[in-house]
DNA sequence: CCTTAACTACACGTTTGCGTTTACTTGAGG
DNA sequence: CCTCAAGTAAACGCAAACGTGTAGTTAAGG
């Protein structure tokens, strides 16, 4: 049901798609979405949380210990067309521009995972021994939330190209602190 | 009309906003509004056109002749939240995002404008000498787009300074053809 | 075999929103 | 004064979409 609503929010727009829209995608009876999902706000903040938990999002890729962080940091700029060849961008910035009052449940679940997401990439900025990471953070994310936004309205998949050499002109160039404690991970380029 | 369905579609999104909703804002009976916008498609496309010629777009500010080249594009990253307070992102990609076809004709016109802005920026780049101009602008629109998505997500107008920053370094960065026909304007930072 | 939980199929009530119809009003200009 | 273009107001047709109600079906487990 979450799969399949993922799919249609993605390729159809949220406020598009129809609860039986995803019933007949599910497959599985209009009663038995709306058993599990009282509302169509709960069904989309379900989604967004599944989202998270299915690899399909940035999350996972930031987390996996067994990269090193500054490679973490690029594999945001690998920007993926759905399977059926369309490019959509970010489903957080894509539910909050479909839900706009900034003090609804949706736009503030987006909110909540956008900090999530800076304060991951802050943290993978720290460990590359990163004098202030947090601005050098910040840019870097507004570059992978360009590249994706850009992506989708062009339907360019390679987008992130671009992007991802800005990301790391940026890394070269931020000052590092005197490189106490910088545990010999991905702190030189290739 | 126009400056009313600018208004309604940013601050609740345009699926979200009916058609009598424009009416009663704009103030015009809803038969005016019919007989000037046959369909809410056709609206929403001439509200995009008129966006674009109504100064709240970005077109302006990089058409100015007034200010050297390098101001141009900085300013791009002065975001500024609507009279309400609220922060929306870029209008184009909004509504490429509520009318995700590719095909359509809203996808369509944001896709246009957004390479009008790049061909815009990548002038403005050459402009300033650099030497392979192409991917710098690219890089420069996708710090804007991301600013001003990720500034709509956290409804935060003051966004723009971490991407303008990021710009600066970008331009500072990038290689120079050797240095013919520079025309003097904004070659060196402040 | 019986209970129970979950699901299905399908019709329904209600609201909403697009776009239209109809009848009426206003105002400019010869 | 008459015409004509443009706008107003309010009701309407119609389809879509949210969410519910009802009755029947499957399947697990004791």
């Amino acid at each position: 049901m979450l799969a399949a609503a993922s799919i249609l929010f993605a390729t159809r727009g949220i406020t598009a798609t129809t609860m039986e829209d995803v019933a007949a995608r599910a497959p599985v009876s209009k009663r038995t979405l709306y058993a599990h999902f009282p509302t169509k706000e709960d069904l989309v903040l379900a989604q967004l949380d599944y989202l998270l938990s299915s690899g399909y999002t940035l999350l996972e890729t930031l987390t996996r210990t067994d990269v090193p962080p500054r490679d973490r940091i690029l594999a945001m700029f690998d920007i993926q067309p759905w399977p059926d060849g369309v490019v959509r961008g970010c489903p957080f910035i894509d539910a909050a521009v479909e839900h706009p009052d900034p003090a609804g449940r949706v736009h503030a679940f987006a909110r909540k995972q956008k900090l999530v997401m800076l304060a991951l990439v802050t943290d993978l900025v720290d460990e590359l021994g990163i004098d202030a990471p947090g601005p050098l953070a910040e840019q870097l994310v507004i570059l992978a939330d360009g590249a994706a936004s850009r992506a989708m309205v062009l339907n360019d998949p390679d987008y992130g190209r671009h992007a991802r050499e800005a990301a790391e002109i940026l890394l070269d160039h931020a000052p590092r602190r005197p490189d106490r404690a910088t545990n010999g991970h991905g702190l030189r380029r290739e």
